[in-house]
DNA sequence: CCACACTTACA
DNA sequence: GTAAGTGTG
């Protein structure tokens, strides 16, 4: 019997899912499918990684509803291409659904499967699922792909209807006339962490469910203040592994907070400009400033990465990213600032910390900030900017709470003098990009 | 071509 | 106040 493979990968959700209403609505069986692909969890730093616990279980309850609703969910391990080959080999498959991925790596393997399916007389179909608008949906008026946040906003606000915002019926049809049963023996065991070499992180997996109408309404007050663990919504995580979907998200932000609709609207933004622009991934987006003469002190870099800079903010902030993968927006723009300007290291090196550590790590989110912060992105953000570690702690910690609580020896002999003075880190900083600059013309 | 603004500047 | 570049209309 003839089937389609609906291919999970940043979408770990069966409700508001476009593919896989796709796939349901196509007349064949569907069989909904994960691959734990060997290449990534190879490059993880860690055997306990929180966000591989995190997609464990998210997989392992698609799995169980699945099957509650009469179908059969498979998992495998190993590279993606050769996985959806044996599959095609084994099962009679004559199409695969899946959700656009707009990263570097996502689309080359793309590609790679479209044509081997191809090959097998098998169809490839993708879906926008992950952004409300990709590719060249949102523009400057000349045509041009937009640059700058404020005009790329006013467009997108502009075209952004409540219909975009619906969600897709891939629930109501998640049942059983739509799905294909598979024997045990058939389907084969789904991978276990033990199975892949990897063991569960301490970390909980945070239940995928929108935050509260309070601390969405509250939002544009309580971001800048770290010390407040609910100032913000924590749903990066969720919309990084497509637990909640962007649109449900979306609906309730357009609602209850234009600034924090804003905010996600930023993740659109970047996801669009690393597909245009995807070498910015492992370069700077500015030619100029792909030859800045960055210091790069090894002693340095390690003493931002634990925490012992001398300029409480930084360090808090990396502490906290330690002990929990997780840093406030505000904080990571501060520990970002600092690296690549007042130590004046490569950016590329404080993204990839970030990327090892961040249990929210999506490559585009980040890439996008940290060129942002290092004033080598495609955002005319003044390259001369730079932050002063302690004047943000009067904006977003005047009372020290936030410091205190991460710096247990802060105010007493242990803690450590600032590595670099502010203003000469300053100036140093800002004196290497104009001769990056200047030298590249 | 110019004016204006640039997610969250500094002193 | 100051200030350095540049995308956008």
């Amino acid at each position: 019997m003839k089937i389609c493979l609906f291919w999970h990968r940043r979408d770990l959700r069966i409700h508001d899912n476009v593919g896989l209403a796709g796939a349901l609505a196509s007349g064949l069986p569907v069989v909904p499918l994960f691959i734990y692909d060997r290449d990534i969890l190879d490059q993880l730093p860690d055997k306990a990684d929180a966000r591989l616990t995190f997609i464990f279980d998210h997989v392992e309850n698609l799995a169980a509803e699945t099957e509650k609703a009469g179908g059969t969910f498979l998992a495998r391990y190993g590279q993606p291409l050769a996985v959806l080959e044996q599959l095609v080999k084994d099962f009679e498959v004559a199409a695969v659904h899946t959700n656009e991925d707009y990263e570097p790596y996502a689309r080359e393997r793309d590609e790679a499967v479209a044509k081997m399916l191809k090959k097998h007389g098998a169809e490839f179909h993708t879906y926008k699922d992950q952004v409300i608008f990709a590719k060249e949906e949102i523009m400057t008026k000349s045509g041009t792909v937009p640059k700058v946040f404020g005009a790329y906003l006013k467009t997108y606000l502009a075209q952004l209807t409540d219909e975009l915002l619906e969600p897709a019926k891939s629930k109501p049809a998640f049942k059983k006339a739509h799905l294909h049963h598979l024997t045990a023996a058939k389907a084969g065991p789904r991978p276990t962490l033990k199975s892949m070499g990897f063991a569960r992180s301490d970390e909980q997996t945070t239940p995928a469910k929108l935050p509260s109408e309070k601390v969405v309404r509250d939002y544009h007050k309580t971001r800048n203040t770290p010390a407040n663990e609910h100032g913000t919504t924590r749903e990066s995580v969720h919309l990084r592994f497509g637990t909640l979907s962007v649109r449900e998200v979306m609906a309730q932000a357009k609602e209850l907070n234009p600034k924090l609709l804003s905010e996600i609207i930023w993740r659109d933004f970047f996801m669009m400009l690393l597909w245009h622009f995807p070498h910015t991934a492992t370069e700077s987006y500015d030619p100029k400033l792909r030859h800045v003469p960055y210091r790069n002190n090894e002693d340095e870099f390690k003493a931002w990465c634990e925490g012992r800079t001398g300029y409480p903010l930084v360090d808090a902030g990396m502490r906290e990213l330690n002990a929990t993968g997780y840093l406030p927006n505000r904080v990571r723009m501060t520990t970002a600032g600092f690296l690549t300007k007042h130590l004046l290291i490569d950016w590329r090196w404080g993204e990839k910390y970030f990327a090892d550590k961040l249990f929210d790590y999506e490559m585009a989110n980040n890439v996008g900030n940290w060129q942002w912060m290092a004033g080598t992105g495609a955002i005319a953000s003044p390259w001369f900017r730079v932050y002063s570690p302690d004047s943000q702690i009067e904006q977003v910690d005047p009372l020290r709470e936030y410091v205190r609580r991460w710096i247990p020896e802060l105010e007493t002999k242990e803690y450590p003098a600032p590595i670099v003075e502010h203003k000469f880190g300053r100036d140093r900083a800002v004196e290497a990009l104009r001769k990056a600059r200047q030298e590249a013309g």
